[in-house]
DNA sequence: GAGAAGTATAGATGTTAATCAATGGATAGC
DNA sequence: GCTATCCATTGATTAACATCTATACTTCTC
């Protein structure tokens, strides 16, 4: 038997054959004129090297080679019906699995949203890859990831970005800090303190930079710390000052005070972002349609920024 | 996805190249070339609708679609290499089933060859049919069975037949009929005793009464029964004589004797009989093969007659 | 034994598949 | 950054498929 010669239609034909016990019977529900099948019977015959199917009493039997192939061919069939369900699952976003890679301080509100997603679909798998901007830039480059949440983003131009959610950074000070009682503080002496930073390669770090530039104030001394954790309890324990996300924040803070310094906070985003130039899984675009749809459930309404509808209008424009 | 574009050969090249992590190694296994392995990807890609296969880190890797689909592909084509080895076995006669109608008389001797080789082939399945010579003509019109088993043949026109047994057809009369002990008993005195003949159509009667048509000689009374055993038994208690069989004589018969009449034994023979416009089941055919090599071992040196190997050769050329 | 229904074969045609050689573009390793 | 390897594409050719209409052959049925 040479497999190479069958194919998938044969075997349907054959079922059919076998199932109605004629041939004209199977055409007609196959549409197709009887000579066709019978032809295409032949053919199989051939493939097989057997007879398949014999005429007893006026009606078309298999043989035992026929009715193991029609065994064979129904189940194998039925295989490739499951394998169409997957795909069917795969495509309408209801399974399958996506990777998103955050930067570090997303990983504040992210879970906002991915937790009722996964309720919504609990058979998409979901692999979050958690960094700094720098580390989140390369997995960028080396296109590892399916979606990305930046709040710069790199350039756009592989890439698709929709904003999502206001990341507002704010300054952090020690709750009993002079400047929280003495209502005329100045920012040049605040300025003097010692500043928490987060390493290079920090978004938070770049953005805080930036608007210490603009400010056109000297600086104090510095110290780096790795993450936002550290800094919020160094902040709390009098080490310094900072500027830091509010996502950062706990709800409750009793050690903490935000400073309302003029010109903060600095206004920033997250995106999610991306690539242009590579298909998007089916889920992760699934995730993306349910983000827009429930990210006002999800998140306070005083962050909300949903620009999703644009980048879906936008990656579904590359889909075509 | 549109299964009507799917072959096992797309199949078996798409699970190539998922083992082998590139394309150009599958190609080399294949014994094709690079662009074919690409072009033949490409075709399945399309048909399937979604991209099966991405690059990561140097080596390509199935996507979650295309590693479904070689889930799919390798239990398909499983079924298929088992449904080869039993399209081996079936064409090898291991495995199988074919049916075989006898004459009544036959089935005391066919259950010797038929008991070895349903040891030495399990799997075969054989379906006795058995009946008169009317029955058994009317079952080969038909073409219901595989082989036959007839002392004299139909109409060899659409069928080969070959000699296997030797069945001579003796005079029975009861131990103490007076003929057994007087030497000068004549032919004529005897046929004058009450004949146990066996009914219209049965192989034995015709050949009897065309005997004793030979022999010229009125005959007397007649009583007919349905059975070899019947007759037996009948001859046993003293309801008359009868020519019979050998074969239906059991070994040890206390009641009977048989007498050398001149003239007798009948000499006929069983025969296989296989339509020569019927392609014959491998199984079957391994049973005349079967038959052919061991008949020596399953029967009595003095019925042996085999002339299967001139029948099996005139089988083959058919196949031819 | 004539008719009806079913099946097989033949001839024709447009489509698709299978395959190759040649070539251009990506990528990884040194 | 160069080079070898790998992959995709193109263009071409031959074979195979899918399908039809028309027709011939079987085989039940009445």
């Amino acid at each position: 038997m040479n497999i190479r010669h069958l194919t998938f239609r044969l075997l349907q034909v054959h079922v059919e054959v076998v199932r109605r016990g004629s041939v004209s019977e199977a055409a007609r529900r196959l549409h197709l004129t009887q000579p066709t099948v019978s032809q295409q019977l032949k053919r199989l015959r051939e493939a097989v090297g057997e007879p398949l199917l014999a005429t007893r009493q006026g009606r078309l039997e298999p043989t035992e080679a026929g009715l193991e192939l029609y065994r064979a061919s129904r189940e194998v069939l039925g295989r490739f019906d499951d394998f169409a369900d997957y795909l069917g699952a795969l495509r309408g976003g209801r399974r399958g699995h996506f990777s998103i890679a955050l930067v570090n301080t997303a990983q504040y509100v992210l879970p906002r949203l991915l937790g009722p997603f996964n309720q919504a679909y609990p058979e998409v798998e979901v692999t979050v890859h958690i960094g700094n901007r720098q580390q989140m830039l390369r997995r960028f480059d080396r296109q590892e990831d399916d979606l990305y949440v930046f709040s710069h983003p790199p350039s756009l131009a592989h890439a698709l970005a929709g904003r999502f959610l206001r990341n507002p950074l704010v300054m952090v000070v020690p709750r009993d800090h002079p400047a929280t009682r003495e209502p005329g503080w100045r920012l040049h002496r605040l300025l003097g303190e010692r500043l928490l930073l987060r390493e290079p390669g920090s978004a938070t770090r770049m953005l805080t930079e930036r608007w210490l530039l603009e400010q056109g104030q000297a600086t104090g001394p510095t110290m780096q710390m790795a993450s936002n954790e550290a800094i919020r309890v160094g902040v709390a324990s009098g080490l310094g000052l900072a500027i830091l996300s509010e996502h950062v924040l706990p709800p409750e803070h009793p050690d903490l005070v935000t400073l309302p310094v003029p010109g903060l906070p600095i206004e920033s985003h997250w995106q999610f972002i991306a690539r242009r130039d590579r298909r998007l899984a089916h889920s992760a675009l699934g995730f993306l349609r349910f983000a827009r749809d429930h990210l006002d459930d999800c998140v306070e309404a005083r962050f909300l920024c949903n620009e999703l509808p644009e980048l879906l209008a936008g990656l579904e424009a590359v889909e075509a």
